[in-house]
DNA sequence: TTGATATATTCCCATATCGGTATATAATAA
DNA sequence: TTATTATATACCGATATGGGAATATATCAA
C-alpha cells in the first residue's frame, strides 16, 4: 500500500488535475460523459476512468438516460477539505499580512 | 509520469494523511525533525522524506540550530486550495441546506 | 437481427510512491 | 582525533498510478 487509497479518499481524489477540471466544469450543470470528452480534449476511457474516481468518493453523482450517463457534482463531499483548510485560514488573511508588513518593516530598519 | 509530481504540487503533498499531520503539529510552533518524530511515532527517514516533500512545496520552512533543523508551517502556501475550494463553498452552506430540504420536502409530497 | 453509439472495464507498460533499512553528512562532545 | 547525535539521502521491494489501446457492455436505430 504506497498511499491511502485514491479511491477511498477525497484529499487523493483531487489532488489530481485533471480530476479537478471535471469537477470544475461540473461546477456548471451536469454533463454526459461525451461532453466531458469534448470539453477536457482527452480520450474517452481517460475520462471515465476520472470519472469513476471521483464516483468512488462521492464527489460525482450520476443519473442514467438512455445511451447516456449524465454526471453532476456533489460539491458536499469536498467540506472535508474545506474544514481542514479552514484551520489554517487565518495565516494569509488581512491581519497576518498586516503583521508580516510590520515585521518586514522593523527588519528592514535594522540595517 | 503516473501524475502531477508531489514534489511541486501542494494539492498532491497535503492528499497523504502523514504530511498533513505533519503541518497540524506544525500549527502550533515550529519542531525540531526529532520532536516530530516521538510525536508521530514514525521512523526518522521516514518523516525526514515527509519533510523533504513539505518543503519542495512551500509548505514548511527551516531554520537551523546547531544540530537540529526547526521546521515551522508556512500556511500562505495553503492559499491555493483554498482558493479553488472556496468555489464550492456554497454547496454546503445553510443556504443550500434549506433549499435542499425543500426540494426533498416537495418530493415526499409526490407519492 | 445487425449495426452504431455511449460508456465502462481490462490489459500492458513506464513511472511514482511508500515503507524499511542502511548509509551519508554535519555538528557537537570527549 | 574519535564518538555521538541529528538529520538527510540512497537503496530496495511491493504496490499504485496514469496513459494508451483494446475490448466489453448496454442502449438505441434500422
Amino acid at each position: 500500500m504506497a498511499r491511502a487509497a485514491t479511491t477511498t479518499d477525497v484529499f487523493n481524489a483531487i489532488a489530481e488535475p485533471g480530476r479537478r477540471q471535471i469537477l470544475d466544469l461540473l461546477a456548471n450543470g451536469e454533463l454526459s460523459v461525451n461532453e466531458l470528452v469534448e470539453q477536457l480534449g482527452l480520450a474517452q476511457p481517460q475520462v471515465s476512468k476520472r470519472l469513476h474516481v471521483l464516483r468512488e468518493v462521492g464527489l460525482v453523482l450520476v443519473r442514467d438516460d438512455g445511451r447516456q450517463r449524465y454526471y453532476r457534482l456533489n460539491g458536499r463531499a469536498l467540506k472535508p477539505i474545506h474544514d481542514w483548510i479552514r484551520r489554517y485560514e487565518q495565516m494569509w488573511n488581512d491581519r497576518f499580512d498586516a503583521l508580516d508588513d510590520l515585521l518586514e518593516e522593523l527588519h528592514d530598519q535594522e540595517d
